[in-house]
DNA sequence: TTGTAAGCGTTATCAG
DNA sequence: CTGATAACGCTTACAA
């Protein structure tokens, strides 16, 4: 049989007992002798009654449920961060509604109001590249709901965030480049209107800085995918001198570098070397392996999670924003290696 | 300023008119004057009005939000599906609660009931590991909530699902193998009671048997990830005679192979040729390059949740029992090559 | 110890 | 053309 699901009048009417009644019975009202909660809880197993969550979150403007607004699903890093808020959701009663924006400003803005109309109790959100406007962000503060941001975070919106120290990875990454002998080091960056982007080329410029080695424009390239690096690598690669390190933006850019420089009959980390953002799991089966940063993306996500459950409870405005940032780790491997004696 | 969302009251207060006429003329009902409409809209626009998600599900027993029920979230392949189901879901207006089980059946009891609690339209299940028992997968069939399966299905119940072939595709992968000159080939296999893990050995044992080679048990291991390939890889590269080829039940638990067998100091494919199941990005990326079975996840989400829409706008049980497999298609790369001259 | 009734936000059915 | 009112499922004063 596949009727509709079983209500507290159900159980009433089968009983002879008011509404009031059972739903007292059911959450173990003193007021209620043990007999009709022996019937009542006998009768909701038996009809396998569920509470309906819409008329609960209806009766307490509380949904129980989270909005996650997320680029791109299909990402190591993403879907880290969604695990981890998962399994923090689950531990706290919370169910998590994903809405991925495919890098899409419009998609965002859409999604954006659909968790509103859904009466979402929180938002974690990761901007999309696109995005330069963030009125759809806003709209869910002014009603009532606490947004937290994960490692896209929006410099215009006041409010927690949790990030991996994107200028701190960048500079660490750059300057192990250096320590490694590099001197002509090409820079993958992401768009600068996503914070991260600009963060990490910052960590870039300001580690050639220290080192006494001059920043060319020229050595920074918007080029954050691997069909961009498709695109460009070729003249990249052209270039005399001809660079001898390589700084990604993320891991599968790195990826994509290291395998067209080994197409190109060059040697990594010989003639060039090549450090990544992310360590996903790419970056040890790749070959030859990936020097990287480390971006824990569960522990972001469950902590994201936190700081939301946090905002949550203790009311939105009440809490001063709060940043949690990560240190940055750099983990050596093959496409810097070699060239370690350098340092 | 953060307040309540507004409602239809606020509006109808504001402009001293009825609750229902304010319904009427947000929806453009012909029976309200355009002045009418006018004055509502343009307040409703000002307040930022949203209807309550909530209200409605309630009033019409239709949450307009599916559910999905997930092993692990940080998987290609997986994450892959809810990036179809999340596009497909985008397209028709629906939300996605995800919930990850991380393949416990304890966790996938609860996370049904609480998609139940939801009142989701619709559900959409790859079963656990571990799962052996289904009545909270009736019990959403019971309170009216269709059912679509993908990838893992469980065979205990009767409704759509949406996979690749398994059977077929591990036949492939295995007479593939046997192609190349393999003759003592071994399959790491998943738990027997997933479908798929069932469907993947008796591919491999026919294609042996068709080919005249001799199904060895002790030739088949319960390893489908790489923490149990690093604990059972020795023993195996150790038997006498030692196995040429390696069947795999997914990517990446082939690529832990690969990496093994090189660390041995033996060569892929020349001593040893493996093969995967997935074609998950990882198959581009390992050295050498990992023949495999394509499986379009994404493709997978999309057409389950055009599967569970016809449900759900249908009526549950209006619909015979429906599956979509896709036909499975082997991608030859180096981990097979060289050995193709034998063919 | 139990029942009645109002209300959460919305829509549909009746009346005007 | 517009306004009451009931209902969706549930909780919670307030009565009894």
């Amino acid at each position: 049989m596949s009727g509709a699901p079983a209500t507290i009048k159900d159980i009433a009417r089968l009983l002879g007992i008011s509404v009031s009644t059972v739903s007292r019975a059911l959450k173990d009202h003193p007021d209620i002798s043990a007999d009709t909660k022996e019937k009542v809880n006998e009768t909701a197993r038996r009809l396998n009654y569920r509470p309906n969550a819409l008329a609960l979150g209806l009766k307490s403007s509380k949904s129980n449920t989270i909005g996650v607004i997320i680029p791109e699903i299909v990402h190591f890093f993403f879907s880290s961060v969604i695990s981890g808020i998962e399994d923090a959701a689950y531990e706290t009663g919370y169910n998590v509604m994903v809405c991925q924006t495919n890098e899409m400003y419009e998609r965002e803005t859409m999604v954006a109001k659909a968790l509103l109309d859904h009466r979402v109790d929180g938002v974690l959100v990761s901007v999309a590249k696109t995005s330069t406007k963030f009125d759809h962000l806003t709209l869910l503060q002014d009603n009532g709901i606490p947004l937290v941001f994960f490692d896209r975070v929006c410099a215009f919106i006041e409010t927690d965030a949790v990030v991996v120290d994107d200028y701190k990875g960048a500079y660490m990454a750059s300057e192990h480049l250096i320590s490694v002998g590099c001197r002509n080091i090409v820079h993958l960056s992401a768009p600068e209107n996503l914070l991260i982007g600009k963060l990490r080329k910052v960590g870039y410029c300001r580690a050639l800085e220290d080192n006494n080695l001059q920043v060319d424009p020229y050595n920074i390239y918007l080029c954050d995918t691997s069909e961009k690096v498709e695109e460009k690598i070729g003249r990249i690669l052209d270039r005399h001198p001809r660079p001898d390190g390589f700084f990604a933006v993320n891991d599968s850019t790195a990826i994509a570098v290291i395998q067209h420089i080994k197409k190109a009959g060059l040697k990594v980390p010989e003639d060039i070397a090549v450090v990544g953002f992310g360590d996903g799991p790419v970056a040890t089966i790749c070959s030859p392996t990936l020097t990287t940063i480390e971006q824990n993306g569960y522990e972001i996500g469950y902590e994201a999670m936190r700081f939301l459950l946090d905002r949550i409870n203790k009311g939105i405005t009440a809490i001063v924003a709060r940043k949690k940032v990560f240190a940055p780790v750099l983990v050596k491997r093959e496409s810097t290696a070699r060239r370690f004696e350098n340092r």
